[in-house]
DNA sequence: TGCCAGGCCCTCTTTAGGGCCTT
């Protein structure tokens, strides 16, 4: 069971193409945000608009993939294989792991990765990578699936049933939450700051779910690669 | 040519099937 968590790291990942094409990241974006700030979020003066938190750290990497993009990947992300190679990007290499392991290591411990459909999607591809370079994560690092953490919240709280609460999409808790579309949607960065948002609006919930329900890095399994042994 | 992941959740369920959600 976690204790407290200090730090939250919202993050996404643009890619490839979905699991059944063995995708490579093609975009990361990690935003790191201190417990107190979600704890205690701001208002516009004006509107009484939740407003974007402090944050701490951002860190936003393009990257070779090293495979051709699926067509859909390139329609939804506006990426391809031109537009990367045109920036000389590298791969995902030993230092893209060095960074975003030293990109963890700064924020106040223990820290929680925080992603939209993270355990189906952003969890086990990150996982892949960094096995495909022999690496991972160290020390406790905690896993949050907003996706997972909202339909259960809803299941306990709601009187609506199931058939009537909409789409869990990430633009669609936006809309229903904020009733406007998020900005930036499948631009890495955007998708990370709306789902910041959306945690900011059920951030008494989602708090208590990560120090009580969160799950650990060690156990994510790859969504494909080789399997390398556990370490925790 | 046509198909393709998979864990979770829901229901017309549990001896199952199908939709969701991520690029």
């Amino acid at each position: 069971m976690p204790t407290l968590i200090k730090s939250f790291i919202f993050f996404d990942l643009e890619t490839t193409g979905l699991p059944k094409d063995n995708p490579k990241v093609t975009e990361i974006c990690l935003v790191a945000v201190h417990r107190a700030s979600l704890e205690n979020p701001t208002r516009d003066a004006a509107t009484g608009n939740l407003q974007l938190p402090r944050i701490l750290d951002k860190l936003c990497l393009f990257i070779d993939p090293g495979k051709s993009l699926t067509p859909k990947a390139t329609e939804i992300t506006g990426l391809s294989n031109g537009n990367l190679a045109q920036c000389e990007k590298q791969t995902f290499d030993s230092r893209t792991v060095a960074l975003i392991k030293e990109f963890l290591q700064r924020q106040a411990q223990p820290v929680c990765l925080v992603a939209h459909n993270g355990n189906g999607y952003d969890f086990p591809l990150l996982k892949t990578e960094l096995q495909l370079q022999g690496q991972d994560l160290s020390g406790p690092v905690y896993c949050l699936d907003t996706m997972q953490a909202l339909k259960s919240l809803d299941q306990r709280h709601s009187t609506t049933p199931a058939e009537s609460r909409g789409s869990y999409t990430l633009s669609a808790l936006y809309k229903r939450f904020f009733l406007e579309d998020p900005k930036d949607s499948h631009f890495a960065e955007g998708d990370v700051l709306a789902m910041l948002l959306v945690f900011l609006y059920k951030a008494d919930d989602l708090l208590e779910w990560a120090d009580t329900k969160s799950s650990n890095w060690a156990e994510v399994l790859p969504m494909y690669g080789p399997r390398l042994q556990q370490t925790v």
